[in-house]
DNA sequence: GATGAATGAGAATTCATTCAT
DNA sequence: CATGAATGAATTCTCATTCAT
């Protein structure tokens, strides 16, 4: 009998140690050699878990943002109150989540560049997935929040996917300009900002709150 | 008289080809055959207004973020009344501004992803600064607001950081969600809520506590 | 007890296993991988009869030639008649003796190509040996009837291996042009055209002419 | 200007130099850097000519099979008489035209082993089409010797096809068994045993030489 | 005995860069 | 000046072989 492996621990290894060398030297600089080294196996043996190079990306990809995806989701559900204070707590906590975001947004950066013009349609498929997951889920809480009278109607999806940008938008700075980065994080001015996208439910007394910019939510 | 090619006219004509091509196949996938072919010139020429493939890159980047830049300031140089409504018009503007985002998108996704972590710390410093010029010129803004009473001391750098992320992380949707990204856009919810992000000044006395964090937003 | 696994009997699935995947991508291409699932074992176990590839398409080339061999040595003794009825069933037989000739042709060819200029010279002494045999057998026979007066003397030698260069001449066709050569086995013109080959004995002064080269066939 | 070079001329130097590489090593064992050296140029290099090595096998497979065939062709068109004069001619001359057989053999053995099987369909159909040039022009000999009553009817193009095996068979034999090869081409008995595939033509005065096998050439 | 995970030598291929013309 | 032929470093991927279990 050969040796016993838990070929889905190996895997993750593999792919945790693609993560970095792909954050440190971009997909393209970084070697499968490298990836290999770092993981602490030879070669070949990254071959036996992952068809090619892209395959690895892919796996990568998966599970960098499979993990960002479940930790979205577990803030979200912890999170308590009205929407604007779970979607203030949600986005407070990503944002608190994650140690070192220089990192990972360097990881995602190099997964969005290099899959987005992938040849392989399938791959792009996947990006878009798994870039619109957490999206899907913020929608649904803004959908059962206008359902529930909590919030007057308004452009749920949209919404969501402006409040993703954003955050997406500032890991960029995660890697373009990692001490401002911190300053907009320290700041804290993310999730009062987020929140007020929804508008208040329009009931006799309107939230006087939302804000006067005349910001108008349809 | 040899002939007078203007160095600077080839020059523009290469980066835009560049552009192009490292938007269709990516920066690595691009070949500086392809390059040249699309500029209309032979592989060698390419040198002679290039040092290198990522000297080439840079020229890319910085003709097109300058190209970005200069569309963002004319953009708001040209909006007038309050500072909210210059901001969403300024938002609106750059939206509205561009044909194919997902071409622009690509290319910038590409930069960023090549120069986060070139080997050069020269490179990423200009990919830095081409980064920040659009934020100090709405930083600006916001301070010059402040300072004439229009709106209340806020955290005017992180402020106009959150901005050009949200404007950034949109950039992303052009190329993973294409469909998506015009809705949003659509939905004209952007230009509104960026805007919010600025206090309205608060009544007749000026707020003293201007410490520039806008702790008030929280 | 361990289990008792006849050692031979493994041995030649496994070069049977050998032949087939050689003739269906080639010796290079074919892995010992695909030759040990064709088996039914498991790759380390190949190791455990041959001691390389190359051993193991030594293996393939004896039991394959082998076998035509000894179905050639049958086929032979169980024809009867004159020289030339017994060189023309056995050529007759031979090619009515085998099903798929396009398979058996292809692994020879495999075997052949790879042999042929192998870096260790004992490996082409086996192939040439191995081909030689069969032309052994018939210039036996040629000789024996020679000497029986059966026909008259002539190059024995050099006609057998011109029988067996057209046998195996077509055996090339079978895998270049599969539908042709079944034409012309079918024109079964080949049994008589090989007997063709013996001179018929000179009556009563012998064949004054019989040089060796067959002239009087013109 | 760059260079100045005869590509077909630096083509054909390529090919040469693989066929050389693929006769002595074998087309799996040959690395492209062996042929390039050969050729006097740069790995890099053979590729601005083929684009693979596969490529460079069916190149090189034209350029072998192409001169044989012009031999062949030039060598039959000389010869004269009768068709059994003209086929025995021809034998003759293609196998003293080639010097160093050995080598040729060992290439087109090369070239059939790794054709037959190639993945790619074309290239089957290539090494098909190279195969059967020969087969034709000797056939189109047999109809036309036929129609002018120089032969009686008979299978024209399974008789060719023989023809070709035996010469095919006797490559084969120059690989595997050099010495004997040379004994079997200095014996002469190809010659006229392939034209004595052709039956005379049945005139009043049958020919009687027809051989005493029985054969009834159909 | 058998297995299949791990290894790493080896090869094809690509492409930025150079430079003779 | 411009060109594109030539170069060769660098990388991905394959697969025979070994050996721990």
């Amino acid at each position: 009998m050969p040796r016993i492996v838990d070929r889905t621990a190996r895997q993750q290894e593999l792919t945790q140690a693609a993560l970095a060398v792909f954050a440190e030297r971009g997909y393209h600089r970084a070697t499968m050699q490298a990836v290999a080294e770092r993981a602490g196996v030879s070669k070949g043996s990254v071959y036996d878990y992952f068809k090619s190079k892209e395959e690895l990306l892919v796996g990568a990809a998966e599970l960098m943002v499979g993990a960002l995806f479940d930790q979205t989701i577990e803030v979200f559900e912890r999170s308590t109150g009205t929407v604007h204070e779970r979607v203030a707590g949600f986005v407070d906590g990503i944002l608190a989540g994650v140690d070192d975001w220089a990192e990972v947004a360097m990881s995602l950066l190099q997964v969005w560049a290099e899959l987005s013009n992938a040849d392989d349609e399938r791959l792009r498929k996947v990006m878009a997935e798994l870039y619109s997951r957490s999206a899907d889920k913020l929608q649904a809480a803004f959908d059962d929040a206008v359902a529930r009278g909590e919030a007057a109607p308004f452009a749920t999806r949209e919404s969501a996917l402006a409040i993703m940008a954003a955050l997406d938008g500032l890991l960029l700075q995660a890697v373009m300009l990692p001490e401002e980065f911190r300053r907009v994080i320290n700041a804290r001015i993310l999730p009062a900002w987020c929140a007020s996208i929804i508008p208040a439910a329009t009931g006799a007394q309107d939230s006087p709150d939302t804000d006067g910019n005349g910001a108008k939510h349809r």
